[in-house]
DNA sequence: TTGTTCGTACGAAATATTTCCTACCTTTGA
DNA sequence: TCAAAGGTAGGAAATATTTCGTACGAACAA
């Protein structure tokens, strides 16, 4: 009915540094500001808290993350789907890069010097599993 | 500060418009603003043509793009190959959201659902082309 | 109690990106 | 010749995104 309203296909498209956060949600589940911080500064860049912090109330504002208020240090938690959010922004990258084929995206994958072999095996090993999973 | 000494490895990234003229030179070789403008237009949504100058005059500074003084009708053409500069965004693709690993990738793009049987045929068939090749 | 620490809220600045207005020059055709 | 059409250059405005300063309240320890 309303796609707009549904929790998990959000209208608008997650800006960069709102995917480094989500990452941090999804992969921490419920967290704090303080938290997610910290997160962000040791895994990716430094970060004032401060920025953090308006950078979730503007995801919260958007609706891309839900918050449970009841205690002072306000927990956080993703409200869009990683899979489905993921499967957004493939969507998205496909169909502008590879004119939504993902055969060519294959293509470009497999003769990718940065795609390991083991990379490769994996991958052939997961076709084998669809195959006769059929 | 630009040390894009390397046409084919260009450091900065092109932005989500500067990606959209690319692809018209990708597409249709050395053209002048007014077809990439026209291109655009029928293609993509409407743009003003002074917008469109603009935009491949920034990219011209920045190295993006080559273009061709001799007659007024300047001409410009990607200075950035294409499957190098696609290679370049999957991989940051794929660093960002799949830690790197194209099998996880792999495993969306799989269970997408817009990713036809067709298409999931066709990566088969391109894997087992590969297996034979060995 | 009182000062320090840690939390939220929010405005505003800093950046990055995109768009377009305007000046001015060249070409073309009547 | 001269106006119209079409070209480039560049500034500046409009947007989008990111960052941070600061005010102020709550919690906590001395």
């Amino acid at each position: 009915m309303n796609d707009s309203k549904n929790k998990n296909t959000p209208s608008t498209e997650p800006t960069k540094a709102e995917l480094e956060i989500l990452q941090v949600l999804w992969r921490h589940g419920p967290s704090t500001v303080r938290f997610v911080n910290e997160e962000l500064n040791q895994q990716k860049r430094e970060v004032n808290y401060s920025s953090t912090l308006k950078l979730m109330q503007i995801m919260f504002e958007k609706g891309l993350v839900r918050r449970d208020e009841s205690q002072m240090k306000h927990k956080y938690e993703s409200a869009v789907e990683e899979s489905v959010t993921k499967n957004l922004l493939l969507n998205r990258f496909v169909d502008t890069l590879y004119e939504g084929s993902a055969t060519n995206l294959m293509l470009q994958l497999l003769g990718n010097q940065k795609t390991s072999k083991e990379e490769i095996e994996a991958i052939k090993a997961l076709i084998r599993t669809l195959e006769s999973d059929q």
